[in-house]
Order: structure tokens, then C-alpha cells, then sequence
DNA sequence: GCACAGTGGAGGTCAAGATCGGCGTGCAGT
DNA sequence: ACTGCACGCCGATCTTGACCTCCACTGTGC
């Protein structure tokens, strides 16, 4: 049962592999278990196994279960704040920043791997190093466009920042709704959507307080 | 280290309760117990600890713990949707059924419990149970107002499915950032503020057709 | 005074993360 | 080219920890 054949290696021998490839397709291989199954019902054995590799060989690349994951979440967690924030510096048209940031998510979501599942569907937001992350990814990613709304618009910090949170939460559920119902609709059309729903939302806040 | 002294427990005694009030009591310290430490981290040991009892007593209530956090993740499951879904019938007014909406969430998120985590929260979802009845909270809240959405705009039901899920997204994100932010802007206020953003959002979807 | 019911602490089982003695392969030196 | 070596890999194992049950005690009603 430690047979090859999985789609994850080069050959289908046991091969000897240079240092970083062999951690790269570890790396690899768990993303793959981790983003199926979930931290906790991953087991090394699974992971081991779909890397066509023994556990010890694991254990010669990563000092436990929490380093691997936490080496993936590092990756994705940059990557999708590193999106909005060049969503937000990529233009000067607010309208533009909307539908950039909306297409960010998607693209997130939208990426064969499916690694988003790691940052919003991981089920260690208890551990505390996992929870830092992934709230910073939020706290990061309302960050940028809180700054955006507050020169744009004046507000205060705090309610730019509940807006900022609207709107995030906005893109990221639309996104893994859309990517859950089997993208029923075509991706552009989607984000064309959400972008409006946003737009139209954020829109007019600069003109008229908001009255209770 | 059994002591009893808890603040979930009438009386400083082991005390023979009747059997429909020790349930109640074991799903009250199993609630604080799942919600504090998530359902992984969470042992019987704790539970039957923190309802000052021994485990036996709790398996004779329960056969085990997922039926323990099921029995709790129903209730609130079942809360969430009815709000929403009461949200939308309790008037004709589309800008009142935004704002109440938008009043669930943050009443649901408000709870003193923090009950809400076991729902957004469960380090279970990977679990086939667990999964099933989240999902359908979200489908259900997004299913309730994208009928009305579809009612008062007349956009095919996929779009209507994607708006609505911005809107719930936009609510629920949101709430919990208000919440974890440590409740920085009052509670009516952050509630009108995310409504404003939403109605805004979703208000002039009948009249332009959304464009690319 | 006695039987009884229900509690409390100690233990079994099992799964999963983390590790040790063989093995086969490629290489260097003569 | 042949032999000894060193290194990376694998099968089998250990241990921990958490869910789930068994022996002694206590308080009560007759």
C-alpha cells in the first residue's frame, strides 16, 4: 500500500529527489489532503501516502503536522491580501478599486487548488498561531480599502472599517457561493454583479451621512 | 479538583436534579465549553467538569459528543434561518426587511453566549453532519431573501442567489467584525450603517439592468 | 438498621502523531 | 572494473491523549 502511482510524482518508482524538490511536492501533496479533508482529519499516513513517500521522509522535511500547515497558510494568506492591496493601488477610479478587489476574491476562490479553503474554512481558527493568521488576512485586507474610505469619504475610522468589513464579506461569501452552486453563472457576470451590489453601495456614502 | 463551585450550577452541592433540568444544565456547560475552546479542543472531562458532574452522567443524557454538539448546533442553526426568514415576512417594506436582516445578524453575533461560533465558527465543518447543517443555514437565509429578490426585480434566480449571498456575507462579516472589534460603534449604529450599505447595494437593481 | 439508587474516580481501547533498525543505490578510489 | 562506503528511504513500533465504561461511597426511605 505504500505503492506509487499517484498523480503527484514524476515517475512511478520510488525516485531519490533533490532536497527542495522533494519538499515541494510534500508540500504539494499536503495542500492537496489538507484542502479535502481539513487539518484534523488529515492524517500524515494520507499525506505520506499521496506524495508516494514513507512518514519518516516527512518528518525529515517538516518537524510536525502544524509546520506543514502553517507553511501553506503562510503562502495563501499573503497572497490573497497581497490581491487587494494591489486592487487598491492599481487605480485611482473607486469604481475600478470595487471591481478589482471583488475579482481578487474570485480569482482567490477560483483557483484550481482550491488553497482559499485553507484560510477561510480551517478548522483551527483555535490554535492560536492559525488564528492570528487568518485574522490578519482579514484585518489586513480591511485595512487597505478602510484607508481608501476614509480619504475618499471622510468618515471615521470605525464605521469605514464596518464598511470595509460589509464589503469584504461581501466578496468572499458571493465568491464561495458562486464557486459552491457550481458556477451557474459565468465568472465575469458574476463579478460584474458583486462589483455592482458594491458600487452601488459604497457609492454614495461620501455625499450623505449616515442618518439612523 | 471535582469541586463543585461553578457558576453554571443552582446550589454548591452535588444536588439530584430532575432529569429535563440536567439535560438543559449539560447542554448550557457544553455550550460554554464548545464555543471557549472550539469542538477538537473540547473534552467530556471538561463538560462533565463544568456542569459539576461526573462523565457517566452525561453519557446516560447523551451517547456521545457529536450528538452533544449537534443537539446544540440544531438550535442555533435553527434561530439564525428563523430570524432572517422572519425578517423578510414581517413587512413589505424592502429597506425594513434590509435593516432587520441586517438586525438578525447582529443580534444573532450579540448573543452574550457567543453561541453564533458554533454555526461561523465549528471546527467541524468538514464533517459530513456538521457540514450538512451549515450549509443549510446559509442556503436557507440566501434562499429567503433571493425570493424576494427575484419577487420585487425580476433577476433569474442565479443572479438573485449571488446578490443575495453578498448581502448575507456583507451582514455576517460585518457582525463579526463589530463584535470583535470590541463593539467600537454602538449597536444600532453599526447596524444602520451596514443596512445603509446593503439597501444602497441592492435598492436599484430593479430599475438598471446590471451591464458588463 | 437496611436495601437501593445514583455518583465519583480509575481504567480500556483505539486512532494518530512521532520515531528506530534494515536496505538498496550511486559513487569514489584504486 | 571491483569493492567499500555513505546516504536517503521504508516497514514496524511507541506513546500520548481522548472517548467511552466499571468498583467503591453516600445519602435516603421504610
Amino acid at each position: 500500500m505504500t505503492a506509487v502511482g499517484n498523480g503527484a510524482q514524476t515517475t512511478g518508482r520510488p525516485t531519490r529527489l533533490p532536497r527542495s524538490a522533494r519538499r515541494k511536492q510534500l508540500l504539494a501533496a499536503a495542500q492537496e489532503v489538507f484542502v479535502a479533508q481539513g487539518y484534523h482529519a488529515a492524517a500524515m499516513d494520507d499525506i505520506a501516502e499521496r506524495a508516494g513517500v514513507s512518514k519518516p521522509v516527512l518528518y525529515q522535511h517538516f518537524p510536525g503536522k502544524m509546520d506543514l500547515y502553517l507553511a501553506l497558510l503562510d503562502t495563501h494568506c499573503d497572497a490573497i491580501v497581497a490581491k487587494v492591496h494591489d486592487a487598491m493601488r492599481g487605480t485611482n477610479d473607486n469604481k475600478e478599486r470595487v471591481g478589482a478587489s471583488v475579482r481578487a476574491y474570485f480569482d482567490f476562490v477560483d483557483h484550481e487548488s482550491e488553497a482559499f479553503r485553507l484560510v477561510f474554512e480551517s478548522d483551527l481558527r483555535n490554535d492560536p498561531a492559525v488564528r492570528q493568521r487568518v485574522e490578519r488576512v482579514e484585518q489586513g485586507c480591511i485595512a487597505a480599502i478602510t484607508d481608501t474610505i476614509i480619504s475618499d469619504t471622510g468618515v471615521s475610522r470605525s464605521h469605514a472599517e464596518l464598511l470595509a468589513s460589509g464589503l469584504v464579506g461581501a466578496a468572499e461569501t458571493a465568491a464561495q457561493f458562486w464557486l459552491a452552486g457550481g458556477r451557474q453563472v459565468p465568472k465575469a457576470e458574476a463579478e460584474a454583479l458583486v462589483a455592482a451590489l458594491s458600487w452601488r453601495g459604497i457609492a454614495s456614502f461620501p455625499l450623505q451621512g449616515e442618518s439612523a
